[in-house]
DNA sequence: TTGATTTATTGGAACGTTCCATTTATAGCG
DNA sequence: CGCTATAAATGGAACGTTCCAATAAATCAA
């Protein structure tokens, strides 16, 4: 049954009683061939457990159907939905795309897309990891393979660039928190090594800047894009001289985290401290409190992401527009008013 | 500076003045070739952007460092940790795992595999999707490539299997329920067209009849394997003539639905109704209440399927034993004492 | 010195495809 | 019937590697 050596189209041939060429056209679907034979072959294909090596295949076409998709972090569900949005479109396309995970390491990354690249893709999906160096896909791109970040881009390179509105979705959501009466404002977690982190806290700031809360009354708080990140943000902003009252948080791992060590205190998020997350994961709904959120349309930008590689591996060139997704506001109950400043926005 | 045809060892053997057999030399790191010819050697390769081609050195060596990993559903948490343990194994052996969702379609799962094997792998380690068929990886075994299913197993099939105890996970849970004093339990959630399924409903089962509960006091209630399931499930066991106390539930997404249906009747988990989960997500500790769980070390999991791959790999053998993981019940607060009820057991 | 041994390097034949240029078979037409 | 036009099938030269067998250069033993 297990044929000793790996078949091959010309094992095929000399089962069908064809040329090569004919089986390898079969593979490829031409419509050149008669159709018995090209029952013939099929049947032969079967009966051998024929297959296709693409790699071979590649030698001559030098156009592979693989894409890269490499992600800084599987374990965050938002990057997990992003790569749903992504496959949906590319299983239509007939490509299959090829999942890798760098967990926030550039070292990781770098031998990701290596052994990407060596693999032949036609083209890359990366949301880069966070300290990714400027000049880490300049190889990439000499080669001329396309390329375009998801999510996060990189201080100043050239590569499109598929993400969402951060500033406007930041400022949509210190305005939401103002209206409800909150005056002392905190920014939780992120770092200032991202981009995105940047485009997030200024439009944080521009909000307070137009409504008029000084900069005496605004609290940052770095830290890490995760749970434990966000509970160590509420921590040290609690133990300053005169707290917050609400905190606009980086992403809603960290809003979790910081709603989590509100709930230890005994304190309870909407109540006693209002939180607003990034990003509206499906969790943020199910959440108790359920948690006020910006959505981003995930999904959405990996289906943008991938129509945009599509179209440049088909008109093979390496450039592309930026696409800024529209973002909103998802209020929930976790962004209550400020208990002593009730000024009407009850929604 | 992109050149325009894509560099092969040729242009760096010309480049560095030596034969194309001595550039190959280099890139595999033999110690045959006299230190300052190896530099030279990799000087011309920076210059002249030289991206290696697998596919063509596959052609020849018939042994690729690729691996697959096939997920049937990336959103869930479970599957990205278990994705996590496997990449930590791999990474360590120099081999780069590509990951593929299935999203749970036959079909796609197909689709695939099929991909997975054109592209060369040695190896692939699988979670089936639902209503895989039997015959579905019989090409991929006679055409002698190692596979492990993980977490999850085909009916009859020799492939081994690396999951957990899940019978075990599920007495354990069982007999928690009843010694807290609940006397009319309920299983949560999953379908019979999964092997999983049976063993942890036998469990269930099991634990029942060792401590007496009757037949006509466990409901079992089939159901999607998600939030929305769980959430089901409940509503369907409240609307009976006499309401279970306590359930166990298929996995910690559906112990999560029921939990927030829950809630939406202002009902408490934990006081008016216990739910224990299975798996214990990291998500599980954090929520609120925290989830009692059937904690099966799922990184450890990924870790030991990718140790039995890289040595199945080595002996070119296709054939391995099964490996059960050991689990434990992680007590929190979701699964409180029936209050009609009281019998010890208060941790 | 000569031959044997070791150390570095090299040419060439694979590997499994694709695709161009041909060849062969089939049909159409006057 | 011969001729052309069309359809179907084919051989062979790539593609970019690896690896064996062979060569060339350097070292050693006697």
């Amino acid at each position: 049954m297990a044929s000793r050596a790996k078949a091959t189209i010309l094992d095929i041939a000399r089962e069908a009683g064809v040329s090569k060429s004919t089986v390898s056209l079969v593979l490829q679907g031409s419509g050149l061939i008669r159709p018995e034979t090209a029952v013939k072959v099929r049947k032969a294909i079967e009966d051998v457990g024929y297959v296709y090596n693409r790699g071979a295949a590649n030698l001559r076409k030098a156009h592979s159907n693989v894409i890269g998709m490499v992600i800084n972090d599987l374990t965050n569900p938002f990057f997990a939905e992003l790569a749903v949005g992504m496959e949906r479109v590319f299983q239509a396309a007939g490509v299959v795309p090829f999942i890798a995970n760098t967990a926030e390491n550039p070292v990781r990354q770098e031998e990701v897309l290596k052994s990407l690249m060596e693999q032949g893709v036609a083209g890359l999906i990366v949301s880069p990891a966070r300290g990714t160096t400027p000049g880490a896909f300049r190889r990439i791109e000499t080669a001329g393979v396309p390329i375009v970040f998801a999510m996060r881009r990189l201080p100043d390179s050239r590569i499109p660039v598929i993400a969402p509105d951060n500033h406007r979705g930041a400022v949509l959501a210190a305005e939401h928190l103002i209206r409800r009466g909150h005056r002392r404002l905190a920014f939780f977690g992120g770092s200032s090594d991202l981009v995105v982190y940047h485009e997030r806290l200024g439009g944080f700031l521009e909000a307070c800047e137009t409504l008029g809360i000084p900069a005496s009354d605004r609290l940052i708080v770095e830290g890490e894009t995760s749970r434990k990140g966000g509970m160590a943000c509420l921590e040290t902003a609690l133990a300053t001289a005169e707290p917050p009252t609400a905190a606009l948080c980086f992403n809603d791992a960290v809003a979790f985290g910081a709603m989590l060590a509100l709930r230890r205190r005994k304190l309870e998020a909407g109540a006693d401290f209002a939180v607003v997350g990034f990003d509206d994961v499906a969790e943020a709904e199910h959440y108790s409190p359920a948690l006020t959120s910006v959505a981003v349309d995930t999904a959405g930008l990996g289906e943008r992401a991938a129509h945009v590689m599509l179209k440049m591996i088909q008109s093979r060139t390496t450039r592309a527009e930026d696409h800024i997704g529209a973002v909103s506001l998802v209020v929930r109950e976790s962004s209550g008013p400020d208990r002593n400043n009730q000024v009407g926005d009850a929604a």
